[in-house]
Parts: structure tokens; sequence; C-alpha cells
DNA sequence: ATGACTACGTA
DNA sequence: CGTACGTAGTCATC
């Protein structure tokens, strides 16, 4: 076959071609209504409808680097290292160039720990493999490595990117004297400024390309170097370490592997819809006609003729409607060899109206119609191992629970999975997922149009969009990751679904009692703080309250806020010291007040039907892997003042059970401190069984343990508590109302006895620093990008984060391991007893009757064993008729 | 109605 | 100048 009868693959750099654009273009002259900076990406698409023009590929795909860290990184720390902060206009363009090119339809990649040209190299190579012609566009020049008979490079030039040098195979001989896989050795050689590699001294092109001719690579050449003569030749065995390592992180990975290859990369028609949308967001007029147009003229535009060459890998199958014994038929087939099946439950306000389900090239829609005979097939497969896939696989178990239905093989939820690959927030929705993941567009109804404009589709096509979400995941998860999946969240989702369900029991009578005694005592507090100032005044409007402080009782100005100046507790409270008055006791009194009574209410409000509140626990609230409650909020219950807690003797044991039992964690931050930085004083002060501040004071006062003040205990442990948290002997001076001098002596001190705590902490950022995440014990990972921000502020709010996450995250998976088997137990051993809530490293359960010391004995066990930390976990456990008295 | 801001409850 | 959350009120904006 001859070039021009080959397909022709096109692969890009994407951030390569950015910068190179985005230093083409004036940056001023590029922004739009939104104040968002556009040059970028409008010399990129520029670009782009030229080479669609000009070279007709037939497939085609963008790479991104995902983050400046990868392998190479953690290799050479330095590597790209002088490459300075992008400039705050780059910012944001990538994004919106993504969204552009997954509205023309175009394929993104990126793999995390590889970079845009790795990808670009194993595309390469399969697509010469597999008989195409392949045009390479970067900006790089390791790339020039990539080209032979069949991948030719097109290299921007100096001026911007409108001209593009074509590197074939003979360019490169012409231009540099050698064969294009040689290049990374004279690269090697010479050093690559841009890329933070130093070169041999003395040593050019010109000596590169002679030793190369002569010896053929870098390895060959320092084996030989004393046969180099002159000051070259000296440099050379010198530096020799320099060229081998260069040659190490020049060499571009050609078998990453990846969600798609070259095949799946056909060019499909642009989405118009979508098209017209982003460009006019980006204010692309002109761009946009020259796309469209161009698009027309081609075919490539989606509803012409055109229409139907989407390619095989994604055309959505048709849904077929079952019933009967057809379905027995399908599932089996579907499940045979134990392959995974899309599913999503329809459902409607009156509970469960339908199944989508769907394997990779076929996909169903069952509906829903209960108590008919032929659905016990269904109910079978359900409560079967065949494995199911899920998006938000929480709310679809509850359904299938209140119908009666249980399900089992729960083997992956998109949702979770796009969590825990960025816990930061990332696509919420199925819709958004199916375009964040695969760059395709779900069509959805727009809940405004009365008549919609397009159909919803059916949950069999969700079902299967669900499937093909996961098969891309599954390559992008890390394996520590993919084992919090499997091993943690997944298996969770069941068990806090079980206790949504059950929720918890409230004593309506009780809350209503205080609400009364709340409301009267916050109306008493309001009409004494209007009579100290003579009038009225809104108390819950901080700008109405810097009103009477600052202007009209003339006090000395506190903390300012954006707003103004700060009302908060602890200025008051500083504001009552400095210039005492009536008014600010009263102010705090009414907010303590009204804030409790708020909080009532908002839990009267949840209470339903059955006397209980059930509330929603989200599993993917938080960057750091805990569990968020919400609908209510049944994790910020008040337990620290004595009318708080009479709101927690509010939540009681339900009619046919004996008692509640609450079970929590002591100091399991501390302890996984000690267990991570292998702190031999810390571990010790566990293993002792001596209280853990009066211990560590001890030490730091070179004090027996029975000689440490309470004054003492109060500063070690603010310290303590601190430390997890990345605090400052500022923070810790504000903290305990002493000297910034004395706090930060009390950090010498401790450091001093503890210092295996601050290595540790220490080598937890720059670990992060270098890897771009942190991770747990268990492998969950958080990503952080500021680390290397030159904003100062920036960075060091990501560095007390990235301390903190592993910690943090460490005690949610202990906690979460330990419901699962505790879960379990409770099964296995047939109780009744039921875990209701949880609150970060405390578990509540309602205990039926009989059952107490059963219970007791699992969740102690279960609680302290799971994990094993070179340290013991220490379980408190509380019994008593509601959740107050249960505490210990 | 929606969002920013402030404030405050928990671990 | 201490991490991680959710809720609610005010106020400005749509």
């Amino acid at each position: 076959m001859s070039d021009s009868e080959k397909p022709t693959l096109l692969i890009i750099d994407g951030h390569s071609l950015a910068f190179r654009a985005f230093y083409a273009l004036p940056v001023d002259s590029f922004v739009n209504r939104e104040g968002q900076h556009t040059n970028a990406i409008h010399g990129f698409i520029a670009m782009l409808i030229m080479l669609l023009t000009r070279e007709n590929p037939s497939h085609i795909a963008v790479a991104f680097d995902i983050s400046r860290y990868s392998f190479r990184t953690r290799d050479y720390p330095e590597y790209k290292g002088t490459r300075g902060d992008t400039p705050p206009e780059f910012g944001g363009q990538i994004p919106l160039l993504e969204e552009a090119l997954h509205a023309m339809n175009i394929t993104t990649l990126s793999k995390e720990d590889f970079e845009a040209d790795d990808i670009l190299a194993t595309l390469a190579k399969q697509g010469a493999a597999e008989g195409y012609r392949v045009l390479v566009v970067s900006g790089d020049r390791d790339t020039i490595q990539l080209v032979n008979d069949d991948v030719t490079l097109l290299y921007p030039q100096v001026r911007g990117v409108s001209e593009l040098k074509r590197y074939d195979r003979e360019a490169v001989l012409e231009r540099y004297g050698i064969e294009p896989y040689q290049y990374p050795e004279i690269a090697a050689l010479v050093g690559e400024t841009s890329d933070n590699l130093t070169g041999i001294d003395k040593v050019g092109e010109k000596t590169a390309v002679k030793w190369v001719q002569q010896y053929g690579t870098v390895d060959e050449i320092v084996a030989h170097a004393d046969e180099i003569k002159g000051v070259v030749g000296e440099k050379l065995r010198e530096q020799k370490e320099n060229a081998l390592r260069n040659r190490r992180l020049n060499k571009l990975i050609d078998d990453v592997e990846l969600p798609v290859g070259p095949a799946d990369l056909e060019r499909r028609p642009i989405n118009e819809q979508a098209v017209r949308d982003i460009f006019g967001r980006l204010q692309f007029k002109t761009l946009l006609e020259r796309l469209l147009k161009t698009a027309e003229a081609e075919g490539q535009l989606e509803g012409s003729v055109a229409d139907g060459v989407s390619s095989a890998a994604t055309a959505i199958p048709p849904v077929r409607t079952m019933i009967d014994e057809e379905l027995a038929l399908w599932l089996a087939r579907a499940s045979a060899d134990g392959k995974p099946v899309g599913v999503q439950v329809e459902r409607g306000h009156l509970g469960i109206t339908g199944f989508g389900l769907a394997t990779q090239d076929d996909s169903a829609y069952v509906p829903w119609a209960p108590g008919r005979p032929d659905y016990t097939a269904l109910e079978e497969w359900l409560s079967s191992s065949a494995p199911k896939y899920f998006f938000h696989a929480k709310p679809q178990f509850k359904a299938l629970s209140r119908a009666g239905l249980v399900v089992d093989g729960l083997a992956f939820d998109t949702r979770l999975a796009g969590w825990l690959l960025r816990p930061g927030g990332g696509p919420q929705t199925l819709a958004e997922q199916v375009y964040d993941v695969l760059g395709e567009s779900l069509p959805q109804s727009d809940p405004n149009q009365l008549v919609p404009l397009t159909e919803p589709v059916s949950a069999a096509t969700e079902a299967w969009y669900v499937l093909r979400i996961a098969e891309a995941q599954s390559i992008a998860i890390d394996e520590g990751s993919r084992r919090v999946l499997d091993e943690i969240e997944l298996p969770l989702v069941a068990v806090l679904a079980e206790m949504e369900l059950t929720g918890v029991t409230v004593n309506a009578e009780v809350l209503a009692r205080l609400r009364g005694e709340l409301t009267d005592k916050a109306n008493d507090y309001a009409a004494r703080a209007y009579a100290e100032i003579g009038h009225e005044v809104n108390l819950g409007s901080p700008k109405q309250l810097q009103q009477v402080l600052f202007d009209e009782l003339q006090m000395p100005k506190t903390r300012s806020t954006k707003t103004g100046y700060s009302t908060d507790a602890a200025s008051l409270a500083d504001l009552q010291e400095q210039n005492p008055h009536p008014f600010l006791d009263l102010l705090l009194q009414h907010r303590d007040a009204s804030k409790l009574r708020q909080i009532i209410e908002t839990l009267e409000r949840g209470v339903e039907a059955d006397g209980r509140i059930h509330t929603t626990y989200d599993q993917t609230g938080t960057t750091t892997g805990r569990i968020s409650s919400n609908d209510p909020n049944l994790q910020n219950i008040p337990v620290r003042t004595e009318e708080g807690r009479e709101i927690r003797s509010a939540f009681e044991h339900g009619e046919d059970f004996e008692s509640l039992l609450t079970a929590d964690y002591s100091q399991i931050e501390m302890r996984i401190m000690a267990h991570l930085s292998e702190d031999a004083g810390l571990i010790e002060a566990f293993k002792s069984g001596e209280d853990l501040h009066r211990f560590v004071g001890a030490r730091i006062f070179g004090v027996t343990p029975a000689e440490v003040t309470p004054a003492m205990r109060t500063k070690v442990k603010a310290m303590s508590y601190g430390l997890a948290y990345g605090l400052s002997a500022f923070g810790l001076s504000k903290q305990l109302r002493i000297e910034t001098s004395e706090a930060r002596q009390l950090m010498t001190d401790y450091f001093t006895r503890f210092g295996a705590v601050r290595d540790y902490l220490r080598n937890v950022v720059e670990q992060a620093r270098v890897d771009g995440y942190t991770e747990t014990i268990f492998g969950r990972r958080r990503p952080f990008a500021d680390l290397t921000s030159t904003n100062r502020v920036l960075r060091d709010n990501a560095e007390r984060a990235a301390l903190n996450a592993p910690i943090q995250g460490s005690a949610a998976d202990i906690l979460k391991i330990a419901m699962l088997n505790i879960s379990a137990d409770l099964i296995d051993q047939s109780l009744n007893s039921r875990m209701l809530l949880q609150v970060h490293d405390e578990l509540i359960f309602e205990v039926a009757p009989g059952e107490w010391d059963a219970l007791e004995a699992i969740v102690r066990n279960r609680m302290a064993t799971a994990a094993e930390l070179r340290v013991p976990l220490d379980v408190q456990v509380g019994r008593g008729a509601n959740w107050d008295d249960a505490a210990h």
C-alpha cells in the first residue's frame, strides 16, 4: 500500500502546542467576557483546523500531561525544574481546550505518571505497526526519536504555531546527520536546558554527532571514554553520569497502557451544538465559522450524511425491551464467563420503574411491574455474585431494598472510582462522567423545558455508558486506589445504604421542650441586648453588628474580614477583655441559644413518619477519605456544652431495642502518627498505657508523669493535636494565649524528644511534592497541585493539607474497615442489633434485647483489629438509653 | 431563586 | 498564620 492510500493518524502533544500558541499570540487580545484568557486555545484550534484541512487525517487524538510529575521526576526531581511557574494567563486554558476538543469529538488522552510524549510514542508505534501514516505534532525535540519511514514529526517553528516544520527521516538526517532514533544520544550529551538536563561541558552538537557516528550510543561512548582525547575527553569522563541520566530520561516510553488504540481514534463528526456552546463561551466567532465550514465540506457534521460513521467502539447499541423467559436467557448469556453487566435502576416518584442492563455490545431495558412471576430470573441474578457495575449504587441499593430486592456482586461504581481518582471534586453526575471520562455527551432532558427537545436516554443506554466509563477508569486507576475501591469503598456501599434506611429514633418531645426553652432564652437575651444599646438590631447580621460595635460603641477594630471586621466568638471575647460591655456577653449568649435552637429545628424537620431521622452519607464528600453526612448532618450534633448534650439525649434506641452502644477510638490520629513516624517515644507512650498528654508532658518538661501540672498538660495536648494540622508557633501561641517565643520553645522541646514525628511530617510534604499526591496506609491517594506554587499562601495551605491527609485519611480507612467487619459479624451471628451512625471516629449501635454482650465483643474486637499498627488501637465503649447517656 | 460571605456545630 | 466537613442566616444579585 502506498503512503497516499494509508489511513493517516494525527497525534498531538496538547500542552506543548498550547504553550507554543500561548507565546505566539498576544495575551491581551484574547480575553472573553468572563475575563478568561483564550489565546492558547485560539492558536491551538487555528492550527488544528489547518492540520485537518491540509493533512485530512482519518484518525486523531490529543495527549495531555496530567501534572508536572511523572516517573521521570521521581527518578530525577530536578527534571524540568528550570521551568518557572506557568504564567497566570495560561491558567484555565487547558481545561477549556479539552472541552472544545471533546465538543469536536476528538479523543483526548492522559496517563498518570507519564508525559504526553510517552502517549505519542505509544500511539506512533502502534499506528506504524497497524499500517497508518503517522503524523506527530509536538514542540518537544525529544519526539524526533519517533520519526521513521512511517512516522513524521511536525515541529512548530520559533514563530508561533502557524508554520510547522516537517521532520521525516530524510529531514532529520539532513539536519542532524544521524538517524532519528539516535537523536536522544545527541541530546543526552549536549544537554537540554528546557528540561533542566545538564549535558557534558564543551560538548556541542558537532562533537556529539561525531561520537554517535563513531560509537552509536551514549553507553558505548562512555565505555570508550578513555579513548577520547583532549579537554572534551576529560569532561566526558568527569561528567558521564549526566549523559547517562539524560539518556535514561529522554527515552520515550512506547508501551504505555492506554484505554484506546489507533483504530478507536477514527475521526468522528463534530457535535455542532456542543461546538457552538463552547466556541460561544470562548467568543471564537471566526474560528467557529471556519470550523463549521470545514466540517460541512468534509461531511463531518452530526446529522449530515456522514452520520453513522462513528466507529464501532462507540456505537450505542440499540435498546431491547425484555420480559419473560427472554430476560433469563439474556442475563445468563451476559454474565457468562464472569463478564460484568452495567446496571442502572430507573426510579420515579413511587419507586423503581425499570432496569437498564448492558454488556459491551448489547443493552436491555426491563420494565418493572412488582410481583410479576417472571421476574424470578432477574431477582436471582441481582442477588447473585455475578459482577455488576453501577454509577452511584447506594441510592439504587436503597430503592431495591425498599422493593424487597437483594443485591450482591457490586464490582464497580464509576462515581466512587471517579472520586478515588480525583477526590478534589470531579464529575458528580453520570452525564458529567460520560463527558469527562469518554469525551462524549449523554443526551439530557432539560427539566425546565415543558416539551423536552431531546428525549432522555434509556436506562439501558445509561448502563452501557457506565460499563464503558468503568473500563476506562479501570485502566487509569493505580493499584492502591483500586484496592481501596475493591476492599473498602465498594463493600461499604451496602452497609451505608442499610444505615440510612434504618435511621435513628429521636424523641420529638425532648426536642420540642428544648426548642421552647432556647427560644425563650434567645428572646430574653435579644431584648436585654437591645436595651443595652437603646435600639433593636438584627443580631444575626454581622454587617449590622459592625455598625453597633465599631461605629456606635466605638470599640477597637477586630480581625478584618473580606467585608469588614469580624464579629465571631473569638473576636467578641477579645473585645470583652479590652473593652468590657454588657452587650457583648448578651450577644454571645444569644448566639449560643439561637444556634442550638436552629440545630434542633433542622433535626425536627428531618424526622420522618417512622419517628426516626434518616441521614444521607456522602461517600464521595471529602478529599481525605472520610464520609460526610447531610440532610440532616448527624456528624455535628453538639457535645461540648451541657445544653448541647441535651440535644444528644433526644437520640434514643427504638422501641424493640434495649439500649444504644457507642464506641470510639481514642486518639486515633496520634496513634497513626506514632505508627507512620515510627517515633520510639510516641510508640512507647501508647504502649505504656499512661495518659498520652501526661506521658509526653513528662518527657518535654523533664519531670515525672505525676508531676505534670494541668497547665503543662493543656499545652502539650494542644501541641499534639495541632501537629497533624500543620500548626505554627504563631497559631499555637494564639490558641494557648502565650507568647510566640514560648510557643516556639515548646515546639522545639517537643521535637527534641519526638524528632521522628517532625521528620515524618517534613517527609510527607517532600514526598508529595515529588509524587504529586499523598497516600494513606491503605493506598488511598490525594493529589496536590499547589505544593510547588510560587504563591506562598497557596503553597502553605497545600503543605498543611498534605501533611494532614495521610493521617486523617488513614483514620477514615480504619473506621471503614471496622464497619465492614462488624457488619459482616452481625450477619454471621444473626444478630438483630444494628449500626446506626458514624461520626469519623465513633460508631453508634442500637442493641437488640439480650445482645449487649455479643455486640460489645464484636465491636471491641473489630475496631481494635481493623489495622495492624505499631501501637495498639484503643476503643472506648459506652451504653445508655440515649446518645448522651451512652457516652462515657 | 442563587451565590458569596460569615459564623459555628462536629471529628 | 490549624485539617476535614454541612447548615443557616444575611445580603447582594439575578
